[in-house]
DNA sequence: ACTCTGTATCGTTAAATCTCGATATAGCGA
DNA sequence: TCGCTATATCGAGATTTAACGATACAGAGT
């Protein structure tokens, strides 16, 4: 849990709402063949209107700072936020600041 | 109280280090003229190693942010933070997260 | 082996950020 | 008014970031 890392994660607001709609994915996901609790997969975010390869590295950046964990299945990758990690910075940021 | 701007102003090590020095002013900062629940004089967050006007530059940014304060005093300006928009803030963001 | 789909990576361009020294501004005191 | 101190702003260079299209890679199915 590096702190620095994660408030720049943060620092996009797109990588904020991406971590926002992670938290009820049925509600912002709608149809995926497989069961949202897998996680949700990485083209789902594509609906943001930004390109496969920027949502791509958006993704990629939240998963480096610790915020979301992958799983791959077959040609697909799901998404799912760190809840652990999420919230250890949350109590970090809430004792620094 | 702009949740993007100031997860911007956070994504810099010095500015957050800035805040938590400020926490307890006391305990960071000296010898200052004034007593420091004035705030706390620009010229101390020199001790950062970065030049005045890197200091001036960081210090505005949180100031922009919401998250200072300032009060000029003759020739100097003392910073306070702004514990109503840091509550705030963490209030937010440990419910958007 | 070939193709299709999903995702990552590359290369590039534009814009933003960080840092500095130099300069400007503001207020104090002689 | 002049000089001194504190702070802000300017201009420049270096680095980072964001975004895109194009391409590479990986897995599934034919």
């Amino acid at each position: 849990m590096d702190r620095d890392d994660i408030l720049k994660a943060l620092s996009h607001p797109m990588r904020v709402e991406i971590l926002s709609w992670l938290k009820e994915p049925e509600a912002h996901f709608k149809s995926q063949e497989h069961p949202l609790d897998m996680g949700v997969c990485a083209s789902q975010f594509e609906r943001c209107g930004l390109s496969q390869s920027t949502v791509s590295a958006h993704l990629a950046t939240l998963q480096r700072a610790g915020l979301v964990t992958t799983r791959r299945v077959g040609q697909w990758i799901f998404y799912k936020r760190n809840e652990e990690t999420i919230r250890a910075f949350l109590k970090d940021i809430g004792e620094t600041l």
